[in-house]
DNA sequence: CGGCTTCTTGATCAAGGTCAACCTTTGTGG
DNA sequence: CCACAAAGGTTGACCTTGATCAAGAAGCCG
């Protein structure tokens, strides 16, 4: 039952507005081959969602948790984090938030986000106007739907999160995490061979894992010592993935998502 | 990190079927407050996708983790749970599943459910055909919106479930859920008053909370003894919900969901 | 009445939290 | 360019929480 005083960095967002710079057209992300494509009536309809792109600081808020908002968000370039803050300042990290994501959703349906999402990195975001998704249901029925897998996949993958909370020790939480942010990095062509950037300090992995710092420290020591994973200067290293899978007990599926965006 | 050897008593599912004896149009579930609404037309496409209603014993599972299904299912009475199984045989109660609540989508989604769901009283529950679910997105999308809220709603529980696992003391935990539960069977009308039938047995309970039996059992003397919340005989009985709210950290929402059901 | 399973509790021990110190790195002003 | 401060990383010593094991009590069924 850990706890900490945050120093609460968070900007509230009004930053670099600008008018759309890059047209959802010629969105390198949706170009990809792990998104799907959009037919042109679609492509056209989300392109009327648009309202700008922003950029954020690394640390700022996105929106904030209790916050209402008509607008939801695209990723399209950097990492940030969901997360809940207890009454008593303890946080929880909730889930990761990578490039191609649609984050904001849960605020605008239930009327007030029970999450705040906040950068890690500096990121650049698309803003749509979420009052057009019903719109958009009434006449994509088929993007409706892939929002709608996207969306199972998140529960799942919160689920995955539950379980090993609930149920496994400090370091093979700590490798599931990590593979399963690889395999997310991967399916978007954002890892390649054994190392990639990863912007995430310990307190932030603590408090994801459901650690304490020192904890952490202890479990990620495990790992290296034992050439499972190493995590120093902001970069990961698997040097086996199916190793760490099997001392985690994760399991290495081919995953063939496609991320279904806007 | 607990681990146990689980009896495993999964009946794999071909129980008591019949042609449909409620018909949607008659269901006292849908009828009641707190749940939405249906046009006439949805309520004739739902009908359609109907197609049977099935009875299943308490201990029973209503599709097995790992399974392939084209069948959704609503729950019509009893209790059951979305429960993962880890390779090495440890359980993880993801969520508890109670009337009115639609379960099996992940999996027809999916094309695989990383999940079973395990009756814990004798079930009644309405077999729906999944294939026709894109159908229905294609002709009703206030229903696919309904229904994309209610999956938004439950991750939300998932959430919080994560942040109790991660954040939060034994006791704390326990009482959190149980409030939840509280406010969820109120809000379909199934508690009133201080108790309600509990029927749910420690083993089960220790692992939704991810705690051991013997540790679950000294957290549900404390609250006891406190005079929180006393579970005995399958009893719950929260004396002072708001007291407990206090306890626990939870925030008791006057919730004024409305379950979009099938 | 056994033979089951579940409930309950105590004794003991390991996993993980807390605290405090020290070491890096990064950034800043002189 | 250096001195210093601030923030994060790393570790050890110690203590709390919760897991494990064991065993008795209580309900349930053949």
């Amino acid at each position: 039952m850990p706890a900490h005083s945050s120093p609460k960095a968070s900007h509230s967002h009004a930053p670099h507005r600008s008018t759309p710079t890059v047209q959802c057209q010629a969105c390198t992300l949706r170009c990809g081959p792990s998104f799907r494509q959009l037919s042109r009536r679609e492509l056209r309809l989300v392109s009327g969602m648009k309202r700008r792109d922003i950029t954020l600081a690394a640390g700022a808020d996105v929106f904030a948790q209790g916050a209402a908002s008509s607008f939801i968000y695209t990723l399209y370039e950097g990492w940030a984090v969901r997360v809940r803050t207890l009454p008593g300042g303890e946080r929880q990290i909730l889930d990761f938030v990578l490039p191609g994501d649609l984050i904001g959703l849960a605020g605008y349906l239930l009327g007030s986000s029970p999450y705040s999402v906040q950068a890690l990195t500096p990121l650049r975001l698309c803003v749509l106007d979420g009052t057009r998704l019903p719109a958009l249901f009434r006449t994509e029925p088929d993007l409706a739907m892939a929002l709608m897998v996207a969306r199972t996949r998140e529960q799942q993958r919160g689920d995955t999160r539950l379980t090993l909370l609930g149920r496994l020790g400090a370091s093979e939480r700590i490798g599931y995490l990590l593979l399963e942010l690889r395999e997310r990095l991967r399916s978007r062509g954002l890892f390649e061979g054994q190392s990639c950037a990863f912007p995430v300090q310990r307190r932030l992995l603590a408090d994801t894992v459901g650690l304490s710092k020192a904890h952490l420290m202890r479990a990620l020591r495990q790992l290296r010592e034992q050439g499972l994973a190493n995590l120093s200067d902001s970069v990961l290293t698997i040097p086996d993935a199916r190793k760490l899978a099997r001392f985690s007990g994760y399991f290495l599926a081919p995953s063939k998502e496609q991320h279904p965006i806007l």
